[in-house]
DNA sequence: GCGATATGCTTTACGCGTAAACTATCAAGG
DNA sequence: CCTTGATAGTTTACGCGTAAAGCATATCGC
């Protein structure tokens, strides 16, 4: 911080970040859009639906969903409130402790999330058809190199 | 539509979508979550002063604005209505056409610009320092590639 | 001119993200 | 036991995104 010197880099920096966020964006509001058109749905919903999907039973604690999902736990409940309200999901107890309410697909959910899957996977094929293998590996690469840096800065400042 | 079969670059697909979202989200939070510790910005705070920074003479009027950011027209009312009570920038009428305002930064907005903008470019050659120039470079590129290429299935559609 | 239409912005209703305060429950130590 | 503290969820207040309806003003074709 003493040194405020310029290195050239800074800028292809500033670049980068925009692009990123332009491009996620622009990927999500793709996403988003037709999973609004087709069923109800949104990204975040779908990823709700996967988590469970995925998950032994088809039912997964609130907390581990939201350790999941980035979101937060405030942010979950009203979304599972909306989801429980749409049919796609339940709430239940946990047997032990009755701190935990414990969420599972429906029938329903279970259904409308293969459709959402299968549509899914293939828009993200035709996308993302336009990077080669090896140029999408090299892209998760990269992108995953950004995130662990991320995680390391805020880790030295906390 | 009629071809179901599953092309293993498919996976990778979905790998690279969430890679990316997960990388973007990641990053707007941290710099979301910077700017509002030490002045009252966010993201979307700090990417309006830097066009009006950049415009002319310093002052747009809300239609340019709401193309450049990625925002929708009725948001940035209410965006600007905040900044506006915030003291960063000022709404004016225009000379000819009484229906367009002019938003123009105040001299408070400049300033509070100029220090979150070395602050940002800071964090971000930390960030991004992680790859070396080529690769960021490799990074920009490819996530162009990806943008065009949803922008060209999405003009298709249409 | 003047009605139809387009444009710029605001308003409204809502989805989804955060942080922070609150409630209920559980687990541990005196 | 029974306080003390951690943990699971909910609630609240708010920022910021969308779409759609509404209002004022321009503009175009008659």
């Amino acid at each position: 911080m003493a040194d405020s010197r310029q290195e050239p880099q800074y800028k292809d920096a500033v670049r980068g970040e925009l692009q990123l966020l332009k491009c996620a964006k622009r990927l999500e509001q793709f996403s988003t859009g037709r999973f609004r058109d087709g069923h109800g749905g949104s990204l975040t919903r779908f990823d709700v639906l996967a988590n469970l999907s995925r998950a032994p039973d088809r039912s997964l604690p609130t907390s581990e969903l939201a350790a999941n999902l980035i979101s937060s736990q405030g942010n979950i409940t009203r979304l599972l409130d909306r989801m429980e309200a749409d049919g796609l999901i339940e709430r239940g107890s946990h047997h032990a402790d009755r701190r935990v309410s414990v969420v599972a697909l429906t029938e329903n959910g279970q259904t409308s999330f293969e459709n959402m899957a299968a549509e899914h996977e293939h828009w993200m094929g035709e996308i993302f058809g336009v990077l080669g293998e090896s140029e999408t590996r090299q892209l998760i690469r990269l992108l995953g190199k950004i995130r662990a840096r991320i995680d390391a800065i805020d880790e030295e400042q906390a």
